[in-house]
DNA sequence: ACGCGCTTGTGAACGCGCGCACAAAGTCGG
DNA sequence: CCGACTTTGTGCGCGCGTTCACAAGCGCGT
């Protein structure tokens, strides 16, 4: 995200009184759970049950789907399929969405195959690569074309998300190419900090970084349990 | 993380006063901007420079830092190798991490062929699938081995990070084999929430949940643009 | 028709984290 | 040795997000 902090507010009017960040970010796990919910028949579920499956508190469940209007009843809970259907209009997904995979590398290949793509709304519309050796290859149905048809292909497609997977090298020069083209949307695999200009959207998924999240809290656990032993 | 959103206090004595959680999360991101000023041969750093290429603000990089120490001289900046030691050591780094990878699809292995692993600290020790059919196989240079060898690879490798990558049906029980076998922080890349017990700590990342939380974004800017013609 | 029990929706308090702005502290030139 | 400049470290106020606790609302049984 280009730095606003503040809500999604919408104006006036239309009514939309805004959805915090930190809502939306719930947003796609209560929506799963709900489509788990739906495909073992339930129609109805509370927010204490719903919760559970999302591992959030229930006040809060409560509150986040208060900010997307009322749609539940009291003594009964939320109707499932009403729910399915406010969560994903808030989040677009009324939509299929056009996405544009750069880099074919190993992590690329495995993101083209991958069944979450198609999942709900979204479309993989092209594959490019920078290296001219890959390009022609066909990986999972499509042809991986050169960087240079960026323009293009966002255009003819309708693309409006990059997914960025090369090497944090030239991660930076796709990202310009991008922008350039008319994406303002980005997801972010490399291992790099993008700069965009701002009103584009970066959300970065980093591998590494979550593992030494991870070596942190397990040092500390380390740490803990020795004091503990030698008290 | 298990639900604590207190931070990392360490007893008083030894006296670490405690890093907050969101300081945490961003020191990987500093640990790279400097590996890669190191790399070109810079010596200090200023933490405008610093916070200009790990997209943060000064201010917050500066008290980010301080949470660990004082380590900068006043006028001049930061030393690039001080500050990088420290911060690994802060991250617990200075060890070198063993990590079980569960599942060998399509992302597995992409996972276990990805560099980032090897890059600082961490090594992937085995590979498990509960598949039989591809138990044997051999996948950058591993063997893969059957999931009831979860417990032996976990002792005798002295695993202590565990990575999901299978499907979500499933996920739940490969989870639970980990942390039977003794593993405190797991990596779960499967669209699914864990149910995990307290002191078990597990970070989510989840491909599909980003799209959509882009897709909120681009839905809203759509929409405000429309409204800007309209107006 | 009416009250009882269940569940939602939200008002209010709290705590964390962010950003500003400045004082403390160190360097460098003269 | 001193003064000016640079950059760190931090005290403070603010705003977002989470949590608690409860009142409002709805269905169901009688």
């Amino acid at each position: 995200m280009s730095e606003q902090g503040s809500r999604a507010v919408g104006r006036a009017g239309a009514g939309r009184p805004g959805v915090p960040n930190a809502t939306v970010a719930r947003l796609p796990v209560y929506l799963r759970a709900l489509h788990a919910l739906a495909d073992v028949g339930r129609t109805t579920v509370s927010s204490e049950a719903l919760a559970e499956a999302a591992g959030v508190g229930s006040a809060k469940l409560r509150k986040d789907l208060s900010h997307l209007g009322s749609y539940g009843t009291r003594g009964v809970g939320y109707d499932v399929g009403e729910l399915v259907h406010h969560i994903s209009s808030t989040l677009g997904l009324g939509q299929r969405w056009s996405v544009v995979l750069v880099g074919v590398g190993n992590l690329g290949q495995a993101l083209a195959g991958y069944g979450g793509f198609d999942d709900r709304g979204f479309r993989v519309a092209a594959l490019v690569d920078a290296d001219p050796a890959r390009v022609g290859e066909v990986v999972a149905g499509l042809t991986v074309l050169p960087l240079q048809d960026l323009p293009r292909v966002v255009r003819e497609q309708g693309v409006s998300i990059g997914v960025i997977a090369t090497p944090a090298t030239g991660a930076q020069d796709v990202c310009d190419r991008l922008v350039a083209a008319g994406v303002r949307s980005i997801l972010n695999f490399a291992p790099a900090v993008l700069q965009v200009p701002p009103g584009v959207d970066v959300r970065r998924v980093d591998l590494s970084n979550e593992l030494q999240i991870l070596s942190f809290h397990e040092h500390r656990k380390a740490a803990l349990a020795d004091q503990v032993v030698s008290a």
